[in-house]
DNA sequence: AATCCTATTTCCAAATAATGGAACTAAGTT
DNA sequence: AACTTAGTTCCATTATTTGGAAATAGGATT
């Protein structure tokens, strides 16, 4: 499941166990990792030190568990404002946020999934799923089929090898061909709705965030559950969404926002 | 000013030069990382590469430009979330934030500098530096001196030996003896104040997160301006703030919690 | 369109670092 | 005391990294 390219020497390997250790997402001891990991014991081992000294891990004494570091925190920052549409975009999110009452979400692909860049709450915000940093499926997500729907069908096709197809819910897609069909139709309606394909009772609108040059550089969703509104309630954002998406695609312009992601 | 271990061999070179472009906080061309760099050109070069298909960096064809690549932002939500104390204060901090009204930061100290961990904004929040992943100084800012003043010497020394002493406003302090009797008066009244120290109109209060053992984990602040407040009208958040800290650290402990920071 | 930059990329033999099987230590268990 | 399991160190072998230099690419200038 790990990303593994070859040819990366040590520094692949080492950022493949660092990888190792984000997806268990609780410390692990050494043991467990030797377990599950592709490296014989001594070289783990000195990946693990690597990693420490360099404060990418961090290693607790008493429980002998390794865990990612506060390093990571930080560098994260660095690369949300540098490399993410988050900074362009968030004056004109929290404005959306406000005017709609509603849960904004600005996310883009990466890697063939939907990654979460930022998000406003309404003051009473439900409960989700989602947070800033988080990365969900792109196939049953309103962001990331309508990122998808806006692909040239080269990237598309590389971004719908990596979905996983699986059924969240007794509404999500979990076909190649039922996907095309939607995304064609989202690309004629210039909007794509959640229908409780991911979680059940979240419902969303969303549209996607393009550069002058028409390629997708994000996307952009107002986020609601069924006890407060339904599609049709939803879709009365469609203007605001869509002037909102068009100004952060303009001011990315403007920045010279990179146009490339998969 | 880069952290530069040696021992860690080319994955310590990889994560330098990730480092350095992480400081430069802009998209960075290939010569003008030369210039800085003590690696040979050849070198840098392999080792961009390599971070390159690592994700870890992004490049932008156009403008011939690296930055930090959105996998570190994906990593950093697992090391948040893991590392943090931000997963475990959450709710005390809403709970806190609501109450008084004013913004919250929760800090922990990492390499002698102070990281935002996470913030919480009433609505209407002051125009502010911080931000969560964000790092700070420690010597002028309330949260930082909260959790210096409650750690030992040896962890203090080695804290101070890592502060700028930057003249930022007229109130800050710039000399390791003044800091020394202000660390030992907010360990008496067991609560900290940034009196402008940091931004001119901005005060805060605040208060050290404890573990059971008494170990400094974090740092909790009220923060505020003096055109709303004056240090006196903060004062009066003390009870709640210090109940506040306890709770956290109460809850830490039950998650066993890392102790070690510096 | 030929020349001269300057920036980036590739090459390859020498130098260095990583590898991993095995041995060792430490801390429990029976 | 013998045994187990987990973590750490050793070191000769192997593989990767290194970096000076040369090649290439893409402007700019004559």
């Amino acid at each position: 499941m790990a990303a593994e390219k070859r040819g990366d020497g040590t520094v692949g390997k080492a950022l493949d166990v660092l990888n190792e250790v984000a997806e268990i997402g609780s410390p692990v001891r050494f043991s467990s990792l030797l377990k599950t990991s592709k490296y014989p014991k001594a070289t783990l081992y000195r990946l693990l030190q690597t990693l420490l000294n360099q404060n990418m891990l961090s290693y607790n004494d008493e429980e002998q568990t390794y865990k990612l570091g506060l390093k990571l925190v930080r560098m994260a920052h660095a690369a949300w404002l540098q490399s993410s549409l988050a900074p362009i975009a968030l004056p004109f999110i929290d404005k959306l946020s406000d005017k709609v009452g509603e849960t904004v979400h600005l996310a883009q692909l990466d890697n063939g999934q939907v990654l979460y860049v930022d998000k406003r709450n309404p003051s009473s915000p439900i409960e989700m799923y989602s947070q800033a940093g988080k990365v969900g499926p792109a196939y049953c997500t309103g962001v990331g089929k309508a990122m998808m729907a806006f692909l040239d069908e080269d990237a598309l096709s590389r971004v719908i090898s990596k979905q996983a197809f699986f059924k969240y819910t007794d509404f999500t897609i979990t076909s190649e061909k039922e996907l095309r069909k939607e995304l064609s139709l989202i690309k004629k309606q210039g909007i794509a709705f959640d229908k409780q394909e991911h979680e059940v009772k979240i419902i969303c609108i969303s549209s996607p965030i393009l550069s002058s040059k028409g390629r997708v550089i994000g996307g952009l969703s107002i986020t609601s559950s069924i006890d407060i509104h339904s599609l049709e309630s939803l879709q009365e954002f469609k203007p605001q969404l869509l002037k909102t998406s068009e100004l952060i695609g303009k001011e990315a312009g403007a920045w010279n926002f990179p146009e490339q992601n998969n």
